[in-house]
This record gives C-alpha cells, structure tokens and sequence, in this order.
DNA sequence: TTGACATGCAAGTCGCAGCTTGCTTATCTC
DNA sequence: GAGATAAGCAAGCTGCGACTTGCATGTCAA
C-alpha cells in the first residue's frame, strides 16, 4: 500500500530516520523525546507510532522486542534501490 | 513549500522522471503520450503540467521555452542531496 | 494478584494534495 | 488579421494521509 517515497514524503518521518541513524535500538518513548528536543516535533506518541509502522511496512526501519518495549533500528538498504532508478549527478547532456 | 521528498511521493511524477531520464527534452504533450504508452498513465494534460511544475520548483526537472512549445530536462542532481542525508547499505551498527 | 508502565488497535476528524473544468495567454501558419 | 496549436491560470471537488481519542493488550515489579 505504501512504497518507500511515500514514507519519505512525511517530514516527522524522516527526522525518525534521523534519531534512528544516530542512535539505535531507541524505544517508542526514547524516540519520542528526542523528537522533541531535536527537532521541536510535537507528535503524540500514537502519531510517532504509526510513523514507525509505515518505516517498517517500507523496510526503513527494523523492530525487535524486548519484554514490554519494542527496539527500533534504521535500515539503509531500501534508499539503495529506489534512488537507483534515476542517474544521479552527471548526465553529460548540456552541461 | 513542496520539498524533494513529497515531490516523489507520487507515482505519477516518477513516471515523468523515468520518461525523461530516457529521453530529454520532451514537450507536454509529447510527455502525456509517452506517459500513456509506457506506464498506463491517463492523467490529464493539467495534470501532468501540474507535476512538471512541483518538479520543476524542487529542481529535480529544467524547462527551456522555444516558441510555443516548452521543453523538460531531467536533473538528477537533488537526488544525491536527498541521499546523503542517511547512511546507505553499511553501517557498521550491529552486522 | 495488583498496579504501573510500554505499546497496540480502531474509529473519527480535518487539512491538503491531486484532479478536473473552464477560461486565458502566447506563438506559429496562412 | 483569423484560426489553430501549446501552454498557463484559477477555482472547485474529492479522497487519502496525519492526527487525535479512547480503550485493549501485554509485561514487569511489589
């Protein structure tokens, strides 16, 4: 349902991926404070929630449990292949 | 007001970005049909201008007029911008 | 077991992105 | 100039995404 540039599109999301790729295994909570501190995002925690269930869904971020909280890790991998598509940077056309 | 992120959010405008990284220089109207032939894409004529505009604003595509007609490049420049911002493939963390 | 803590689920609201419709502007050909 | 072609502009409609609210589930400590 949702692909990749779609979870990108989202400007909380993408300061999720940037929590993620600093500091990983951060829990709902870890994550929703440094949201606010980093960033001034104000999200609720079932806001912050459902962003990560859309990273997930998109591969973008992985989840492991750990008795009552859920560990978040950042995932590169799918920004590989979907910014691939297109060249990037020189394409000698008139420049 | 439009970034890069939410100006790939819609499968329509990647649709653009992958005619005309195949082929510069396309006019509206000769974009909409290649759109229809190679992707199934029966937007409008608006609708498409409506995207080139979007592309146009985040940089991801250059316009030249000649005459009447209006001609679209691609650049792929932004793209490593938008890349850089997250670690790709490696990252050291847990593997 | 009880209470507190961390998260999940589901329904409802609201704003905006994408599309259409209709008209207007600008350029070329005759 | 008249007509045709290519594109631009603006207002209105609609569906979906982001958020909230309220409650349910599961886990740890006493």
């Amino acid at each position: 349902m949702t692909d990749i540039y779609q979870a990108l599109a989202d400007p909380t999301r993408r300061f999720i991926l940037d929590e993620l790729s600093k500091r990983e295994g951060q829990t709902l909570f870890e994550l929703c404070g440094r949201l606010a501190m980093a960033h001034g995002v104000t999200s609720s925690r079932q806001a912050v929630s459902q962003h990560l269930a859309v990273l997930e869904t998109v591969g973008l971020v992985r989840t492991e449990r750990q008795g009552r909280t859920k560990l978040h890790w950042f995932d590169g991998a799918p920004l590989q292949a979907a910014l691939a598509r297109w060249p990037i940077g020189e394409n000698g056309g008139d420049a």
